[in-house]
DNA sequence: GTCTATAACGAGATAGAC
DNA sequence: GTCTATCTCGTTATAGAC
Protein backbone atom coordinates (compact mmCIF):
# COMPACT_ATOMS: atom_id res chain seq x y z
CA UNK A 1 0.00 0.00 0.00
CA UNK A 2 1.15 3.44 -1.23
CA UNK A 3 1.50 6.62 0.97
CA UNK A 4 -0.83 9.54 -0.48
CA UNK A 5 2.11 11.20 -1.15
CA UNK A 6 3.54 9.49 -3.54
CA UNK A 7 0.21 8.84 -4.85
CA UNK A 8 0.13 12.81 -5.97
CA UNK A 9 3.59 12.63 -7.03
CA UNK A 10 2.69 9.66 -9.89
CA UNK A 11 0.00 11.15 -10.43
CA UNK A 12 1.08 14.34 -11.04
CA UNK A 13 3.62 12.68 -13.82
CA UNK A 14 1.47 10.81 -15.42
CA UNK A 15 -1.18 13.51 -15.90
CA UNK A 16 1.94 15.88 -17.39
CA UNK A 17 2.50 13.01 -19.37
CA UNK A 18 -1.27 12.28 -20.50
CA UNK A 19 -2.39 15.56 -20.92
CA UNK A 20 0.60 18.05 -21.08
CA UNK A 21 1.54 21.02 -18.88
CA UNK A 22 -1.67 23.33 -20.18
CA UNK A 23 -4.03 20.13 -19.26
CA UNK A 24 -2.74 19.27 -15.46
CA UNK A 25 -4.95 20.23 -12.55
CA UNK A 26 -5.55 19.56 -9.21
CA UNK A 27 -8.52 17.48 -10.41
CA UNK A 28 -7.02 15.55 -13.48
CA UNK A 29 -3.67 14.90 -11.22
CA UNK A 30 -6.23 13.23 -8.29
CA UNK A 31 -8.17 11.27 -10.79
CA UNK A 32 -5.15 10.01 -12.04
CA UNK A 33 -3.30 8.96 -8.84
CA UNK A 34 -6.94 7.98 -7.53
CA UNK A 35 -7.71 10.17 -4.53
CA UNK A 36 -9.74 12.94 -3.27
CA UNK A 37 -8.93 16.14 -4.83
CA UNK A 38 -8.42 18.45 -1.77
CA UNK A 39 -5.31 15.87 -0.75
CA UNK A 40 -3.18 18.40 -3.13
CA UNK A 41 -3.67 21.16 -1.06
CA UNK A 42 -2.98 19.18 2.14
CA UNK A 43 0.06 17.49 0.87
CA UNK A 44 1.38 20.20 -1.36
CA UNK A 45 -0.16 23.59 -0.72
CA UNK A 46 -0.62 23.92 -4.21
CA UNK A 47 -0.64 22.55 -7.81
CA UNK A 48 2.36 24.80 -8.57
CA UNK A 49 4.40 22.83 -5.56
CA UNK A 50 3.08 19.25 -6.14
CA UNK A 51 4.91 19.80 -9.68
CA UNK A 52 7.88 20.95 -8.55
CA UNK A 53 8.45 18.22 -6.50
CA UNK A 54 7.08 15.77 -9.27
CA UNK A 55 10.01 16.93 -10.60
CA UNK A 56 12.44 16.17 -8.10
CA UNK A 57 11.17 12.99 -7.69
CA UNK A 58 10.97 11.97 -11.38
CA UNK A 59 14.75 13.23 -12.00
CA UNK A 60 16.29 11.91 -9.06
CA UNK A 61 14.81 8.37 -9.99
CA UNK A 62 15.81 8.66 -13.54
CA UNK A 63 19.41 9.93 -13.13
CA UNK A 64 20.23 6.87 -10.37
CA UNK A 65 19.56 4.72 -13.22
CA UNK A 66 21.92 5.60 -15.57
CA UNK A 67 25.06 7.41 -12.83
CA UNK A 68 26.67 3.64 -12.76
CA UNK A 69 26.92 3.41 -15.86
CA UNK A 70 28.12 6.56 -16.77
CA UNK A 71 30.92 6.27 -14.73
CA UNK A 72 32.12 3.23 -16.52
CA UNK A 73 32.54 5.13 -19.56
CA UNK A 74 35.87 5.16 -20.87
CA UNK A 75 35.39 6.40 -24.91
CA UNK A 76 33.50 8.58 -27.01
CA UNK A 77 31.89 5.27 -28.74
CA UNK A 78 30.63 3.83 -25.25
CA UNK A 79 29.41 7.27 -24.25
CA UNK A 80 27.33 7.88 -27.71
CA UNK A 81 25.51 3.97 -26.70
CA UNK A 82 24.76 5.04 -23.60
CA UNK A 83 23.42 8.00 -25.09
CA UNK A 84 21.15 6.35 -27.70
CA UNK A 85 20.16 3.71 -25.13
CA UNK A 86 19.24 6.23 -22.71
CA UNK A 87 17.38 9.19 -25.36
CA UNK A 88 15.24 5.79 -26.47
CA UNK A 89 14.27 4.08 -22.96
CA UNK A 90 13.68 7.83 -21.51
CA UNK A 91 11.69 8.58 -24.65
CA UNK A 92 9.48 5.50 -24.39
CA UNK A 93 9.09 5.78 -20.86
CA UNK A 94 7.82 9.14 -21.47
CA UNK A 95 9.98 10.98 -19.34
CA UNK A 96 11.78 13.62 -21.32
CA UNK A 97 8.04 14.48 -22.26
CA UNK A 98 7.34 15.05 -19.00
CA UNK A 99 10.71 16.68 -18.32
CA UNK A 100 9.68 18.94 -21.73
CA UNK A 101 6.32 19.68 -20.33
CA UNK A 102 7.66 21.03 -17.21
CA UNK A 103 10.45 22.78 -18.85
CA UNK A 104 7.59 24.74 -21.07
CA UNK A 105 5.25 25.39 -17.73
CA UNK A 106 8.94 26.97 -15.49
CA UNK A 107 8.84 29.63 -18.81
CA UNK A 108 5.88 31.51 -17.15
CA UNK A 109 6.49 30.00 -13.66
CA UNK A 110 8.88 30.78 -11.08
CA UNK A 111 8.33 27.96 -8.77
CA UNK A 112 8.51 25.92 -11.97
CA UNK A 113 11.86 27.25 -13.47
CA UNK A 114 13.68 26.29 -9.82
CA UNK A 115 12.87 23.11 -10.20
CA UNK A 116 13.34 22.30 -13.29
CA UNK A 117 16.63 24.17 -13.58
CA UNK A 118 17.73 22.13 -10.52
CA UNK A 119 16.62 18.95 -12.36
CA UNK A 120 18.49 19.81 -15.81
CA UNK A 121 21.94 21.01 -13.25
CA UNK A 122 21.83 17.30 -11.98
CA UNK A 123 21.62 16.08 -15.97
CA UNK A 124 24.28 18.07 -16.78
CA UNK A 125 26.85 17.68 -14.14
CA UNK A 126 26.76 13.95 -14.42
CA UNK A 127 27.41 14.25 -18.11
CA UNK A 128 29.62 16.70 -17.30
CA UNK A 129 32.06 14.83 -15.88
CA UNK A 130 31.89 12.03 -18.25
CA UNK A 131 32.82 14.70 -20.57
CA UNK A 132 35.73 16.08 -18.59
CA UNK A 133 37.07 12.66 -18.16
CA UNK A 134 37.18 11.52 -21.39
CA UNK A 135 37.84 14.85 -23.53
CA UNK A 136 40.45 16.33 -20.71
CA UNK A 137 43.99 13.85 -22.19
CA UNK A 138 42.48 13.83 -25.90
CA UNK A 139 43.86 16.29 -28.79
CA UNK A 140 40.44 18.48 -29.43
CA UNK A 141 40.50 19.34 -25.68
CA UNK A 142 41.18 22.87 -26.19
CA UNK A 143 38.41 23.54 -28.59
CA UNK A 144 35.50 21.71 -26.72
CA UNK A 145 33.83 22.88 -23.61
CA UNK A 146 32.75 19.70 -21.54
CA UNK A 147 30.39 22.19 -19.57
CA UNK A 148 28.71 23.79 -22.54
CA UNK A 149 28.57 20.99 -24.24
CA UNK A 150 26.53 18.71 -21.53
CA UNK A 151 24.35 21.39 -21.56
CA UNK A 152 23.76 21.41 -25.69
CA UNK A 153 23.62 17.82 -25.16
CA UNK A 154 20.46 18.08 -22.72
CA UNK A 155 19.00 20.75 -24.92
CA UNK A 156 18.97 18.60 -27.46
CA UNK A 157 17.11 16.28 -26.60
CA UNK A 158 14.22 18.27 -24.97
CA UNK A 159 14.37 19.89 -28.41
CA UNK A 160 14.08 16.50 -30.18
CA UNK A 161 11.37 15.15 -28.31
CA UNK A 162 9.09 18.23 -28.52
CA UNK A 163 10.07 18.07 -32.50
CA UNK A 164 8.96 14.31 -32.29
CA UNK A 165 5.82 14.85 -31.22
CA UNK A 166 4.72 16.83 -34.30
CA UNK A 167 7.23 15.20 -36.64
CA UNK A 168 8.60 11.63 -35.77
CA UNK A 169 10.61 10.59 -38.92
CA UNK A 170 11.92 14.11 -39.13
CA UNK A 171 13.16 13.90 -35.73
CA UNK A 172 14.40 10.67 -35.97
CA UNK A 173 16.60 11.78 -38.91
CA UNK A 174 17.73 15.04 -36.38
CA UNK A 175 18.69 12.36 -34.11
CA UNK A 176 20.85 10.28 -36.50
CA UNK A 177 22.60 13.14 -38.22
CA UNK A 178 24.06 14.74 -34.31
CA UNK A 179 25.43 10.90 -33.78
CA UNK A 180 26.89 11.21 -37.18
CA UNK A 181 28.40 14.81 -36.27
CA UNK A 182 29.88 12.72 -33.25
CA UNK A 183 31.40 10.67 -34.77
CA UNK A 184 33.14 13.47 -36.82
CA UNK A 185 34.64 14.45 -33.62
CA UNK A 186 36.02 10.95 -33.09
CA UNK A 187 37.80 11.61 -36.63
CA UNK A 188 39.37 14.86 -35.58
CA UNK A 189 40.27 13.18 -32.20
CA UNK A 190 42.15 10.07 -33.91
CA UNK A 191 44.40 12.84 -36.79
CA UNK A 192 46.42 14.24 -34.03
CA UNK A 193 48.12 17.32 -33.84
CA UNK A 194 47.76 18.13 -37.06
CA UNK A 195 44.21 18.86 -37.13
CA UNK A 196 44.62 19.98 -33.57
CA UNK A 197 46.88 23.29 -34.88
CA UNK A 198 44.28 23.74 -38.08
CA UNK A 199 41.25 23.39 -35.43
CA UNK A 200 42.81 26.14 -32.72
CA UNK A 201 44.02 28.15 -35.90
CA UNK A 202 40.32 28.32 -36.81
CA UNK A 203 38.63 28.95 -33.45
CA UNK A 204 41.53 31.86 -33.36
CA UNK A 205 39.75 33.57 -35.92
CA UNK A 206 36.26 33.34 -34.63
CA UNK A 207 36.94 35.40 -31.74
CA UNK B 1 -6.68 51.16 -38.15
CA UNK B 2 -6.24 47.28 -37.86
CA UNK B 3 -8.51 44.72 -38.73
CA UNK B 4 -10.21 42.83 -35.99
CA UNK B 5 -9.21 39.58 -37.05
CA UNK B 6 -5.01 40.58 -37.33
CA UNK B 7 -5.49 42.10 -33.44
CA UNK B 8 -6.64 39.03 -32.41
CA UNK B 9 -3.53 36.84 -34.13
CA UNK B 10 -1.59 39.37 -33.20
CA UNK B 11 -3.17 39.25 -29.40
CA UNK B 12 -2.93 35.63 -29.88
CA UNK B 13 0.97 35.52 -30.31
CA UNK B 14 1.86 38.27 -27.74
CA UNK B 15 -0.46 36.08 -24.92
CA UNK B 16 1.40 33.36 -25.63
CA UNK B 17 4.76 35.29 -24.96
CA UNK B 18 3.66 36.83 -22.08
CA UNK B 19 1.35 33.72 -20.47
CA UNK B 20 2.85 30.56 -22.09
CA UNK B 21 0.77 27.80 -23.57
CA UNK B 22 -0.61 27.07 -19.98
CA UNK B 23 -2.10 30.74 -19.62
CA UNK B 24 -3.83 31.37 -22.62
CA UNK B 25 -7.28 31.84 -23.24
CA UNK B 26 -9.60 33.60 -25.36
CA UNK B 27 -10.23 35.99 -22.22
CA UNK B 28 -6.31 36.71 -22.27
CA UNK B 29 -6.04 36.77 -26.18
CA UNK B 30 -8.91 39.11 -26.43
CA UNK B 31 -7.74 41.37 -23.42
CA UNK B 32 -4.25 41.52 -25.00
CA UNK B 33 -6.11 42.23 -28.65
CA UNK B 34 -7.72 45.15 -27.10
CA UNK B 35 -11.20 43.47 -28.04
CA UNK B 36 -14.45 41.65 -27.20
CA UNK B 37 -13.83 37.65 -25.57
CA UNK B 38 -16.79 36.89 -28.02
CA UNK B 39 -15.02 37.48 -31.51
CA UNK B 40 -12.15 35.12 -31.32
CA UNK B 41 -15.38 32.39 -31.66
CA UNK B 42 -16.86 34.68 -34.18
CA UNK B 43 -13.21 34.62 -36.34
CA UNK B 44 -12.06 31.55 -35.43
CA UNK B 45 -14.72 29.33 -34.17
CA UNK B 46 -12.45 28.40 -31.37
CA UNK B 47 -9.22 29.21 -29.46
CA UNK B 48 -7.03 26.17 -30.58
CA UNK B 49 -7.64 27.37 -33.89
CA UNK B 50 -6.74 30.58 -33.58
CA UNK B 51 -3.63 29.41 -32.26
CA UNK B 52 -3.19 27.52 -35.67
CA UNK B 53 -3.23 30.30 -37.46
CA UNK B 54 -1.02 32.39 -35.54
CA UNK B 55 1.35 29.49 -35.78
CA UNK B 56 1.41 29.90 -39.57
CA UNK B 57 1.16 33.62 -39.30
CA UNK B 58 4.12 34.58 -36.89
CA UNK B 59 6.28 31.90 -39.27
CA UNK B 60 5.66 33.08 -42.43
CA UNK B 61 6.29 36.12 -41.45
CA UNK B 62 9.75 35.63 -39.69
CA UNK B 63 11.24 32.88 -42.50
CA UNK B 64 10.12 35.80 -44.76
CA UNK B 65 12.82 38.16 -42.98
CA UNK B 66 15.56 35.47 -43.82
CA UNK B 67 14.56 33.62 -46.75
CA UNK B 68 16.63 36.19 -49.23
CA UNK B 69 19.51 36.19 -46.62
CA UNK B 70 19.69 32.60 -47.01
CA UNK B 71 20.06 32.32 -50.59
CA UNK B 72 23.16 34.55 -50.58
CA UNK B 73 25.04 32.28 -47.93
CA UNK B 74 28.27 31.13 -49.82
CA UNK B 75 30.14 29.40 -46.94
CA UNK B 76 29.90 27.62 -43.68
CA UNK B 77 31.04 30.59 -41.87
CA UNK B 78 28.59 32.49 -43.43
CA UNK B 79 25.80 30.62 -42.52
CA UNK B 80 27.02 30.52 -38.89
CA UNK B 81 26.72 33.97 -39.11
CA UNK B 82 23.27 34.03 -39.88
CA UNK B 83 22.19 31.40 -37.68
CA UNK B 84 24.14 33.62 -34.75
CA UNK B 85 22.03 36.85 -36.16
CA UNK B 86 18.71 34.73 -36.39
CA UNK B 87 19.14 33.34 -33.05
CA UNK B 88 19.55 36.36 -31.05
CA UNK B 89 16.99 38.27 -33.09
CA UNK B 90 14.24 35.35 -32.75
CA UNK B 91 15.20 35.25 -28.99
CA UNK B 92 15.06 38.61 -28.54
CA UNK B 93 11.92 38.98 -30.02
CA UNK B 94 10.37 36.17 -28.35
CA UNK B 95 9.00 34.53 -31.62
CA UNK B 96 11.56 31.24 -30.67
CA UNK B 97 9.59 31.33 -27.18
CA UNK B 98 5.94 31.57 -28.68
CA UNK B 99 6.96 28.81 -31.01
CA UNK B 100 8.70 26.52 -28.41
CA UNK B 101 4.87 27.27 -26.32
CA UNK B 102 2.91 25.93 -29.14
CA UNK B 103 5.60 23.47 -30.06
CA UNK B 104 4.76 22.17 -26.18
CA UNK B 105 1.26 22.50 -26.57
CA UNK B 106 1.33 20.50 -29.85
CA UNK B 107 1.94 17.29 -27.98
CA UNK B 108 -1.24 17.20 -27.19
CA UNK B 109 -3.77 19.00 -29.33
CA UNK B 110 -3.83 17.21 -33.05
CA UNK B 111 -4.91 20.38 -34.18
CA UNK B 112 -1.82 22.34 -33.26
CA UNK B 113 0.37 19.46 -34.03
CA UNK B 114 -0.76 19.87 -37.34
CA UNK B 115 0.26 23.72 -37.38
CA UNK B 116 3.19 23.40 -35.66
CA UNK B 117 4.63 20.81 -37.71
CA UNK B 118 4.17 22.77 -40.92
CA UNK B 119 5.85 25.63 -39.06
CA UNK B 120 8.64 23.66 -38.57
CA UNK B 121 8.92 22.06 -42.13
CA UNK B 122 8.78 25.76 -43.50
CA UNK B 123 12.07 26.89 -41.81
CA UNK B 124 13.61 23.21 -41.94
CA UNK B 125 13.06 23.42 -46.01
CA UNK B 126 14.63 26.77 -46.28
CA UNK B 127 17.70 25.57 -43.90
CA UNK B 128 18.22 22.37 -45.82
CA UNK B 129 18.48 23.86 -49.08
CA UNK B 130 21.29 26.45 -48.36
CA UNK B 131 23.07 22.96 -46.59
CA UNK B 132 22.40 21.28 -49.48
CA UNK B 133 23.97 23.93 -51.89
CA UNK B 134 26.65 24.19 -49.21
CA UNK B 135 27.84 20.74 -48.64
CA UNK B 136 26.93 18.67 -51.64
CA UNK B 137 30.41 19.30 -53.44
CA UNK B 138 32.43 19.13 -50.08
CA UNK B 139 34.44 16.35 -49.23
CA UNK B 140 32.56 15.42 -45.80
CA UNK B 141 29.41 15.53 -48.26
CA UNK B 142 29.04 11.54 -47.83
CA UNK B 143 28.88 12.08 -43.91
CA UNK B 144 26.31 14.49 -43.66
CA UNK B 145 22.84 14.52 -44.10
CA UNK B 146 21.07 17.93 -44.94
CA UNK B 147 17.57 16.81 -44.36
CA UNK B 148 18.89 15.49 -40.66
CA UNK B 149 21.20 18.25 -39.83
CA UNK B 150 18.43 21.25 -40.57
CA UNK B 151 15.67 19.31 -38.48
CA UNK B 152 18.35 19.04 -35.53
CA UNK B 153 19.43 22.45 -35.69
CA UNK B 154 15.37 23.86 -35.82
CA UNK B 155 15.04 20.79 -32.44
CA UNK B 156 18.77 22.46 -31.20
CA UNK B 157 17.29 26.33 -31.34
CA UNK B 158 13.97 25.03 -29.62
CA UNK B 159 15.73 23.50 -26.55
CA UNK B 160 18.31 26.03 -26.21
CA UNK B 161 15.23 28.54 -26.04
CA UNK B 162 13.60 26.54 -23.12
CA UNK B 163 17.13 26.06 -21.23
CA UNK B 164 16.99 29.97 -21.29
CA UNK B 165 14.71 30.41 -19.86
CA UNK B 166 15.38 28.61 -16.40
CA UNK B 167 19.35 29.02 -16.68
CA UNK B 168 20.35 31.30 -19.27
CA UNK B 169 24.22 31.53 -18.33
CA UNK B 170 23.68 28.12 -19.40
CA UNK B 171 22.26 28.00 -22.56
CA UNK B 172 24.77 30.52 -23.79
CA UNK B 173 27.63 28.21 -22.53
CA UNK B 174 25.62 25.07 -24.74
CA UNK B 175 25.22 27.44 -27.78
CA UNK B 176 28.91 28.41 -27.56
CA UNK B 177 29.97 24.90 -27.56
CA UNK B 178 27.88 23.47 -30.22
CA UNK B 179 29.19 26.71 -32.88
CA UNK B 180 32.36 25.10 -32.17
CA UNK B 181 31.14 21.78 -33.12
CA UNK B 182 30.22 23.47 -35.89
CA UNK B 183 33.52 25.14 -36.75
CA UNK B 184 35.11 21.62 -36.21
CA UNK B 185 33.21 20.28 -39.19
CA UNK B 186 35.21 23.11 -41.17
CA UNK B 187 37.91 21.84 -40.00
CA UNK B 188 37.66 18.22 -41.35
CA UNK B 189 35.95 20.36 -44.71
CA UNK B 190 39.31 21.73 -45.09
CA UNK B 191 41.79 18.60 -44.27
CA UNK B 192 40.62 17.08 -47.58
CA UNK B 193 40.31 13.45 -49.17
CA UNK B 194 42.55 12.20 -45.97
CA UNK B 195 39.93 12.87 -43.19
CA UNK B 196 37.04 11.98 -45.79
CA UNK B 197 38.27 8.75 -46.45
CA UNK B 198 38.60 8.12 -42.09
CA UNK B 199 35.34 9.42 -41.72
CA UNK B 200 33.73 6.92 -44.15
CA UNK B 201 35.49 3.70 -42.58
CA UNK B 202 34.41 5.04 -38.84
CA UNK B 203 30.62 5.62 -39.97
CA UNK B 204 30.85 2.14 -41.36
CA UNK B 205 31.62 0.44 -38.29
CA UNK B 206 28.68 2.68 -36.97
CA UNK B 207 26.03 0.76 -39.09
C1' DG C 1 -5.36 12.10 7.17
C1' DT C 2 -9.23 11.89 4.42
C1' DC C 3 -13.60 13.11 3.18
C1' DT C 4 -17.85 16.28 1.53
C1' DA C 5 -19.40 20.65 0.48
C1' DT C 6 -18.90 24.95 -1.12
C1' DA C 7 -17.06 29.50 -2.19
C1' DA C 8 -15.17 32.39 -5.79
C1' DC C 9 -13.69 32.65 -10.13
C1' DG C 10 -12.13 31.87 -15.04
C1' DA C 11 -12.80 28.86 -18.87
C1' DG C 12 -15.13 27.83 -23.68
C1' DA C 13 -18.92 28.74 -26.15
C1' DT C 14 -23.60 30.58 -27.69
C1' DA C 15 -27.91 33.69 -28.15
C1' DG C 16 -29.59 37.70 -29.42
C1' DA C 17 -29.66 42.87 -29.41
C1' DC C 18 -27.64 46.42 -32.08
C1' DG D 1 -19.18 42.75 -37.27
C1' DT D 2 -19.42 43.80 -32.67
C1' DC D 3 -21.48 44.00 -28.41
C1' DT D 4 -23.78 42.30 -23.68
C1' DA D 5 -25.47 38.70 -21.19
C1' DT D 6 -25.53 34.20 -19.98
C1' DC D 7 -25.02 29.03 -19.68
C1' DT D 8 -22.28 25.32 -18.19
C1' DC D 9 -18.42 23.56 -16.72
C1' DG D 10 -13.72 23.17 -14.65
C1' DT D 11 -10.52 25.59 -11.83
C1' DT D 12 -8.02 26.68 -7.16
C1' DA D 13 -8.63 26.72 -2.60
C1' DT D 14 -10.80 26.44 2.03
C1' DA D 15 -14.02 25.03 5.99
C1' DG D 16 -15.49 21.68 8.65
C1' DA D 17 -17.35 16.85 9.53
C1' DC D 18 -15.43 12.40 10.43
Amino acid sequence: MMATRDKLIDGAIAAIREHGIAGVSARTIAATAGVNQALVFYHFGSVDDLLAEACRSVTAARVAVYRARLADVSSLRELLDIGRTLHRQEQAEGNLAVLAQLLAGAQNDPTLAESTAAALRIWTVEIESVLHRLLDGSPIAPVVDPAGLARAVSAAFIGLELYDGVDPEGASAAFDALERLAVLVEVIDDLGPLARRAARAKLRHLT
